[in-house]
DNA sequence: ATATTTGTTCACTTTGTTCTGAACGAATTA
DNA sequence: TAATTCGTTCAGAACAAAGTGAACAAATAT
């Protein structure tokens, strides 16, 4: 194997797990991902556990996730019975999905949090003395703005496939 | 001090924490924001210590990196020599500008890898082999594809400002 | 039937991050 | 000037996340 080539495909894959890692995902499934991505043959298992040097363990978690987000699929190998897999190369599709499905997911659970801030604080209200019927005020109006602000921003979310993501 | 407000008041901050964690950002950072956002005085490091149970370094670190992204400023408190604090409330603002900064260090961290692989690869085109220069041609197509996508990224996160956080 | 190959799962270790207590210097008060 | 109050820094403890090896079950080959 050429050792230019080399240096340059491991490079990449490198730089994939490093910004996967930096975004919260999982540093060897960015590496398997960019694996995969340049590779113009399907790859089985033990093959990325050999190029990655990672355990078999590892490689099958994460090859799976990937799958999960399709990312990657599972492909059949005339005359191998390993399972091979090959990368959906639509990166922007890919990345922009998960991204999107990650702030939708923590939106979304903030949201109703701070839904049932809203409804304590009504609730007791009656019960709150005039130095805590004040604040209490403040507290509701102020939530009440962040509460507008994170539906705004699940809107924006919906509408963000057909918009941007094309 | 009721305690039926101060559950909610704990349970709002407790939220801004586990929001700002599973983001990426600190979850005491997180908190020492909630915990200013809902305050209708100015804060005090001691305070800080105080209702959210940490450490005095913990809360001089956050709030520094608050006051650092613009998310709480220092507040001269009259007859008081301690530095207090307060949040800026716009949290749109704050939070776009967090994830847009972010995305654009990364972003832009992984351009300046993936120009080095091309660079790499045409470098030593010459001395590929026939059947490495074939693969080198299917990694420079593919490369090529990512930072044409990154590109494009960067220009959206350039634009966003303007079009969606006005 | 037995042996081998393959992928998955799980308990454990390793690694990296975050938080704290203690020590410190600067500023203020007595 | 000595004593106290503050905020910062830093080494190490506590914690959380990720990766591994070993055991396993399912499928295939001998």
């Amino acid at each position: 194997m050429n050792s230019e080539l080399e240096k340059a495909h491991d490079y990449f894959i490198e730089t994939a797990g490093r910004l996967s890692k930096s975004m919260g995902l999982n540093e060897i499934a960015g590496q398997l991902y960019a694996l995969l991505y340049l590779s113009p043959e399907p790859i089985s298992l033990n093959e990325m556990v050999g190029k990655l040097k990672i355990s078999k363990a590892s490689a099958s978690v994460n090859i799976r996730a990937l799958e999960g987000w399709g990312a990657a699929k599972k492909i059949w190998v005339k005359g191998n019975r390993r399972d091979h897999y090959i990368a959906d190369r639509d990166v922007w599709k890919i990345a922009s999905n998960r991204l999107k499905v990650g702030l939708e997911r923590r939106i979304s659970e903030a949201n109703g949090a701070v839904g049932q801030v809203e409804k304590m604080l009504k609730d007791s209200e009656k019960k709150f003395n005039d130095e805590n019927k004040k604040l209490a005020r403040t507290y509701m109006e102020r939530i009440k703005t962040v509460r507008k602000m994170s539906e705004r921003l699940e809107k924006l979310l919906k509408l963000l496939p057909t918009d941007l993501l094309e």
